[in-house]
DNA sequence: TTGATTTTTGTAATCGATTACATTTTCGGC
DNA sequence: GCCGAAAATGTAATCGATTACAAAAATCAA
C-alpha cells in the first residue's frame, strides 16, 4: 500500500490523520493509492498506539424503554458525526452491572461515558468519579457531580402545568407522583408545589397519589381518586404512562375526561397522541437531549474547554395542549 | 505485574486466556498478582494480535422503534453472556448508511453482524455476502441468504388469526396490509389468504386495505372501511399500530369494537394492553428473538458448526385473545 | 548560487498483548 | 537414579498503526 504510493508508512499515516502536514502532491498520491487498494487502517493498532478507542460507553437504565431509544438516536447522530461509535451498557433497571460497566471505562476500552441513568456507576476497581474519564450526564441529572449535564426544565414545566390548569379555572388539582427516590420526580413535584403557590392555591392541601411511573400505578391512583371527597377537578401526572392508565380507568368508571376531570401528563410519548382523548402533555426533546449530550462529550474527549454556560443545559419542554384538559366544571 | 508473580508475560497471558494450560500453583500466583494489581489486559493489543474484537455490529432499521429496543435487550443478554459487546448501526429507515456499516465489518472492526433489517448491507468496498464474516438475520428474514435466521411464524399466526375470527362466526374478514415490499407483510398476507381458504371463505373476495405499519394508515383504512358495503365484520391488521389507529377511528365514528367489528392486531406492543378495548393480538417473543440470534452468532463466530435444525428458527407467536374480538353480530 | 530556515518525508521505536518455537521442569517406569 | 515423553514455562517475533527524531528537500534572503 505504502509502496504503491511510493512513500513510507509514516506518510500514509499522516495522510490519514493529519493531511495538512503533507505536500498536496504527496497527499494526492497516497489518497489515490488508498482508493485503489481499498485500504482501511486497522482500528486496533491505531487504538493501541494512539490510546484512543473512538468509542463511547452509553449507560442506559433500560434499553427496552422507548424513551431511551429515541435519545439514543440523537446520541448516534452526535457521535457518528465526529467519527465516534458507541457501546451500550444496559443496566436493566438494576445496579448489578454497574461495576462491570465502570471497569470497561477504567480499562480504557472507551474514551468517554454518557450516563442516562442519573448515577455514576459504582463498584469498579477504581472510582470513576476520581478518574479523569470524560463523562456527561443526560436526561437524569446527577446531583453534585462535576460533569457536564443536559436535562429538561422539569421544574419549570411542572409549574406551567399547574398554571395551565389554574387558567382553566381548576382549583382542586391533584398530583400523581413517580418513585420518591427519582430525581425527575422530585423536580416535577417541586415544580408542582411552586406552581400551586404561584396560582394562589395551597400545595399543602393538594392530593398526592403515589405512583412509580407505570401504567398500573396510574390505574391504582384512579381507583383511589374515585374515592376522594371532595374530588379534585384536575390531575397532573409525573409521566404519560401513569396519566394514560389514569384516564383509561376514569373512562371505564364512567367519568368523562376532560369534562369532569382534566389530566396533564409528562414526556410526550408517542401513544399520548393515540389515546382517547389525546393527552395534554409536555414533549421532551428526546433526540435533542441525546444529541447535545453527545456533542458535549465529544468536546470533553477532545480535551476542549467547555464553556461554563454550556456545561449544564436545561432544555425547554413545550406544553402540548390537547384533548385531556378543559375548563373546570362549574361548581 | 508479571514480575510480581515471578513469571513471564506469556504465562500471564495464558493464565487469562487458557488457564487449563497452567499448573494450579502457577495459576494461583498469577491470579493473586492480577487481583492485587487490578490488572486488566489491554483490549486493543489483544485484538491486534489475536485478530478478534469481541464486538458485534447490530444493524437496526430504526433505533427509535420500541420493537427493536426490546429485541436489543435479548441481544445484549445473549452476547454479554459470552463476553461479547455490541455496536449499534442505525440505518434510520434509509439505506444511505449501508456501505458505511458494511465497511465496519469488512475492515475487521467487529467479529460478526446481527441483521435486524431484513437485508444484507450493500455497497461496501467488497461484498459482505462473499466475505466470510459471520452474520445472523433476526426478525426480518433475508430470503435466499445462506446465513442462520431467526424469525417468528408469521404465516402460521396469520392463519390462526383468521381461524380465530371464523370460529367466532365472522365470514366477511378484511385485511389491513403493511408495505408490499416488506417480507413480514408478505408472509402475513399469505397466511391470511391461506387461513381464509382453510375456513372455507374466499380470500379473493376479501377486502384488502393498503397500509404502511403506521398509526395514520390505520386511521386511513378505517375511513375507507366505513364506506365499504357490505361492511366486513372483522379485520386483521398486519401490525398493532395500524390496528390501534383503526380501532380509535371506529370508536370516534360511533362503531362499537368488538360488538360491531372485531379487530386482531400483530406484534403485541405494550400499548395493545392500554387501549380501550384491549387489543387481541399476537405477542412476538422479542427478547427471545434477540437472544436466539445472539446465541447463533456467537456459535458462528467461534467457528462451531451450526446444527442445520437450528439454522433457521421459526418461533411461535401466541395469540392473546382480548377485548377487541367477539362473536360476529347476527346478520 | 549559497547557506540558513522551514517544511516534508523517512527510519525505527513503541503501544501491550498473543503465540510459535525453544527450553526447562515434571513425572512415570524401570 | 536415570531416561524419555509430556507438560509447563520462557524467549522473542509479531500484529499494524503512531510518532519522536533524523534526514532530506524545498524555500527564501542575500
Amino acid at each position: 500500500m505504502a509502496q504503491l504510493a511510493g512513500v513510507s508508512t509514516a506518510t500514509v499515516s499522516r495522510a490519514l490523520t493529519a493531511p495538512q502536514k503533507l505536500r498536496p502532491a504527496t497527499l494526492a498520491r497516497v489518497t489515490e493509492a488508498v482508493r485503489r487498494t481499498g485500504y482501511t487502517p486497522n482500528l486496533a493498532a491505531r487504538t493501541l498506539r494512539a490510546r484512543r478507542t473512538m468509542l463511547v460507553l452509553v449507560v442506559v437504565p433500560d434499553i427496552a424503554n422507548p424513551f431511551f431509544s429515541d435519545v439514543l438516536r440523537g446520541v448516534d447522530e452526535g457521535l457518528s458525526q465526529h467519527g465516534y461509535g458507541f457501546l451500550i451498557g444496559n443496566l436493566a433497571r438494576s445496579r448489578a452491572k454497574e461495576p462491570q460497566l465502570a471497569n470497561i471505562a477504567l480499562a480504557g476500552q472507551v474514551d468517554g461515558m454518557l450516563l442516562l441513568n442519573g448515577r455514576i456507576p459504582q463498584g469498579g476497581r477504581r472510582s470513576l468519579t476520581a478518574s479523569d474519564i470524560p463523562m456527561v450526564a443526560v436526561c437524569e441529572a446527577i446531583e453534585g457531580a462535576r460533569i457536564p449535564q443536559v436535562e429538561v426544565q422539569n421544574r419549570e414545566a411542572a409549574r406551567q402545568a399547574v398554571a395551565h390548569l389554574a387558567r382553566l379555572g381548576h382549583r382542586r388539582i391533584a398530583y400523581l407522583a413517580g418513585p420518591p427516590d427519582n430525581f425527575v420526580e422530585r423536580e416535577r413535584r417541586g415544580g408542582f408545589c411552586e406552581g400551586m403557590t404561584a396560582a394562589g392555591l395551597s400545595a399543602r392541601s393538594a392530593r398526592f397519589y403515589p405512583g412509580d411511573f407505570t401504567f398500573a400505578s396510574g390505574v391504582a391512583a384512579a381507583t383511589a381518586f374515585l374515592q376522594t371527597r371532595p374530588r379534585p377537578s384536575a390531575l397532573f401526572a409525573a409521566n404519560d404512562e401513569m396519566a394514560i392508565g389514569f384516564v383509561k380507568t376514569m373512562r371505564s368508571a364512567g367519568i368523562v375526561v376532560p369534562d369532569q376531570v382534566s389530566v396533564v401528563g409528562f414526556d410526550g410519548i408517542e401513544f399520548a397522541d393515540f389515546v382517547e382523548p389525546t393527552l395534554t402533555t409536555f414533549r421532551q426533546p428526546r433526540r435533542e437531549l441525546g444529541y447535545r449530550g453527545a456533542t458535549l462529550l465529544v468536546a470533553a474527549m477532545r480535551g476542549e474547554a467547555i464553556d461554563p454556560a454550556q456545561a449544564h443545559q436545561y432544555l425547554p419542554v413545550p406544553l402540548l395542549e390537547r384533548g385531556s384538559t378543559a375548563l373546570a366544571p362549574a361548581v
